[in-house]
DNA sequence: ATGAAAGCGCTAACAA
DNA sequence: TTGTTAGCGCTTTCAT
């Protein structure tokens, strides 16, 4: 009956061994005999003994905990991201110990401060708008700080995104190679980087091709902000109805699809194409069937892991800024241009 | 500039009081005087202290961490229940130690241990799938454990779950009522207790009217798994296709209907009403609409917390076991009875 | 109310 | 290879 609490003291006395000995026989670089090592496991697991994980910490230095802030979790991206991290951490002996700022938290730096308490060796801020620059503080004092799917202007910090202005641009010629020339767009929040480089994307490929910009909503990320911004945008008069629009991700445009067909009668791509970023399950279910930039979720989180496990081994010393080439992938919510290479 | 690794030691130096000092000032219980209260807070934050959480630990025997051990994120209620009970927990100076348990994963027990080597104050096993009985013996080392969604006979462990034989049940007259009289059911994992739950509620309601089951297919909460099975349920000649069907969640119902709708020219609820269990955010999404039992996500979860707490303030000392009534919400995927009070 | 001292469970020199 | 010793940063008696 493993009994919790057991020290590596009373292992060590029913092995008859020193305290130490054990303490060697569990941790992976050091050196114990054979003899040694067979009478502490057959002592340990009798006693069901497991190292204190926290008691090495304290004298380690290292918690092989990361944490990760993240706001919401509503938006599909975040828990694919977070199972794929966690899986990946856990392989590596690290755990991820979990901080939401959602909308009743107070502000973020008080959360990062939190997380420090726990000593966790490096930190994830996934989507989240960032006030000071306390997680420079962070890397400064030698702790791994990594922006995953955001970025910063300040470059001492790493980050992790998908290529965003590739992928706006992308968009930008599909739509038009589709033979659409009232292209609008219904933005993320205006303060996230992901929504700055998308929207740089496109406009740039607009300009390309000698168009501008039809239409203009902020959708904030959120799905109701967004239905408003689809009205305002759809409902009007013909002539002003944009026949394409770029979503600034998935999520939202669930809503501007459902308030296209059901609420304004419009046949997507029939009168509207939507394409969108992310590609999130539910971009796939039959029922949407978006178009939509994908973000390589498992080679993002491989890169985070990554740069984390290097500045761990090595020490902070420099921050890496990787943005990722994601694939466009072509379903039904817009128009395919003749022979499109899919 | 806050750096890293800031001791008690060189706050009450630097404040002129011992070592002791700045801990009571920092440990909620406790005695200090205004004078060196201030006089530690001010010289804390100059130097940028913070208390080792983790020394802390180690001393007190709390960690203030809850270990959350979960299978998948994919179906939209985990996230949704994760982010509630990490802010649940937050709120009460606990946060969460994710632990995946991924297909990849070896087995369950395996990463209970290693949630108990970060000497968690308590555990969260959400929807998994628990072969042996050490969970029961965390409970009994006096480690409180809640099964979240999911329950065991073994009536040592608490459990906060819906009512699902309650869900199933109204399903069934929901259904019936309807005027439905062909009901098919598309199941989830056969070990699951939600499963076994939802289906034992299902086959009162029927028996209670005079029915039986018309189809049944295992959909094992998959959705790839769920897709083959609708195919069989459904691609049938018409005397043999059930006139509605109960689909175990709202995850699998999804794909349900986009086989039956794109795949087999179905119509829903005109050739077949479908309801789920969940009510998941994607239920509501106008092109799904699905009407289904909702699981009261606050609820269970603020009784998950109420245990954990109840128990590491007092100990261990019994089990709770809550099931949670949810109401039907009555959407469009399914026929509406003549009168149905909604 | 405060300081000195002991010790939580462990790792990491240091000798032997 | 092994035991002894000294802490990691903190809380908590115990005196004062």
């Amino acid at each position: 009956m493993a009994n919790d609490k057991v020290t590596s003291q009373q292992v060590a006395k029913r092995a008859g061994v020193s305290q130490s000995a054990v303490s060697r026989v569990f941790t992976p670089g050091a050196s114990a005999s054979l003899k040694t090592t067979d009478k502490v496991r057959k002592a340990a697991t009798e006693l069901g003994y497991r190292p204190n994980v926290l008691a090495r910490s304290l004298i380690t230095g290292k918690s092989r905990m990361i944490g990760l802030i993240v706001a919401y979790l509503e938006n599909q991206f975040y828990p694919e991201a977070l199972e794929k991290l966690s899986n990946a951490l856990q392989e590596k002996g690290y755990h991820v110990l979990i901080f939401m700022t959602s909308q009743t938290t107070v502000n973020i730096d008080t959360v990062l401060q939190e997380i420090l308490d726990y000593q966790v060796d490096g930190i994830v801020l996934a989507s989240v708008a960032m006030s000071s620059d306390l997680a420079a503080q962070c890397q400064m004092a030698g702790i791994p700080v990594v922006l995953f799917n955001r970025s910063q202007d300040d470059d001492r910090l790493s980050s992790v995104t998908s290529d965003n202005i590739g992928g706006g641009r992308k968009i930008a010629e599909f739509l038009i190679a589709g033979g659409h020339n009232k292209i609008g767009h219904i933005t993320g929040w205006e303060g996230a980087s992901t929504q700055r480089d998308r929207e740089i994307g496109l406009l740039e490929g607009l300009k390309s091709a000698g168009q501008t910009l039809f239409a203009r909503e902020v959708g904030n990320f959120q799905m109701t902000t967004a239905q408003e911004a689809t009205r305002r945008m759809f409902d009007v008069a013909e002539p002003d109805r944009p026949d394409a629009v770029f979503v600034a991700n998935d999520h939202m445009a669930i809503v501007v699809m459902d308030v296209l067909r059901s609420e304004l009668k419009l046949d997507v791509p029939g009168d509207v194409s939507v394409v969108a970023y992310d590609d999130v399950p539910a971009a796939a279910w039959l029922a949407y069937d978006l178009t939509t930039v994908r973000q390589r979720a498992n080679q993002m989180v491989a890169e985070t892991v990554s740069i984390l496990m290097d500045q761990i081994a090595t020490g902070v010393k420099d921050s890496r800024r990787l943005a990722i080439d994601g694939p466009l992938i072509i379903r039904g919510s817009a128009r395919i241009p003749e022979g499109w290479k899919k």
